[in-house]
DNA sequence: ACCCAGGGTCATA
DNA sequence: TATGACCATGGG
């Protein structure tokens, strides 16, 4: 059965986690950006980075009225480097970025992709060097408001200790599990990732007060 | 000083 | 399919 989904997953064991979270931290309000384009550009910054790095590349990029398609597709790959250096992997993902945006330049308008195919759309996104399987879904449920439900490390953290998942398990396997046992509402997909991480950085004050131990074993 | 963070690619077996 | 090397800054 390499189609199915994990045994130990259904409908309401993740809606109740996913309500305990809510009780517990409240709307998270994501993705933290003004506009789609900044959502898009995040998301290639954040790989395997801490987000206050992401910020201050951000930051960069708007005090020099570099954060469009036309800026990066323009300016040169070393000068771009610079300006994100604080993200990390600065050479690297000037080169993603400028991919991503070349792309978007292809493209009419950011708004026409709006006609396209959620699947599709997804596969476009996986067609650039540098968009693996996560950044292409933060950009979907983000930046486009898809109904696709992200996988991360923290997703995977999470669900192994409930002891739902193994945690080895392909990506497109576990998100076509979890998108199996939801509806396709992309407020909820919105809310749940956002949810997961704002989670996994609560730490556990070690009583049965503490919100962290609750919303880890939701069944005790 | 050490560890790792809101991954992905490429080479290798 | 699945490992491993590699990319790099800054906060805790």
């Amino acid at each position: 059965m390499a189609s199915g989904i994990p045994e130990q997953l259904n409908r309401d064991i993740l809606l109740e986690i996913y309500q305990r979270m809510m009780d517990a931290y409240g709307p998270q309000d994501w993705w933290p950006a003004d506009t789609p384009f900044e959502v898009m550009v995040g998301a290639v910054l954040t790989q395997n980075t801490a987000w206050l790095n992401v910020e201050k590349a951000i930051d960069n990029l708007k005090q020099n009225d570099s954060l469009s398609v036309d800026a990066i597709t323009n300016m040169s790959q070393a000068r771009l480097a610079n300006l994100i250096r604080p993200s990390g992997y600065f050479n690297v993902k000037a080169r993603r970025l400028q991919n991503l945006c070349r792309w978007l330049d292809s493209m009419d308008t950011i708004n026409s992709l709006a006609g396209l195919d959620t699947e599709q759309f997804r596969s476009q996104l996986l067609s650039i060097n540098g968009i693996g399987p996560e950044t292409a879904d933060d950009i979907l449920l983000y930046a486009f408001n898809r109904p696709v439900f992200v996988i991360d490390a923290y997703t995977r953290r999470l669900f192994t200790k409930l002891g739902l998942i193994n945690g080895k398990e392909p990506y497109e396997f576990l998100r076509y599990g979890f998108e199996s046992c939801l509806d396709p509402d992309e407020s909820l997909y919105n809310e749940y990732h956002a949810l997961i991480v704002r989670h996994a950085k609560q730490k556990c004050i070690g009583a049965d007060e503490c919100i962290h131990c609750l919303v880890e074993r939701p069944f005790h």
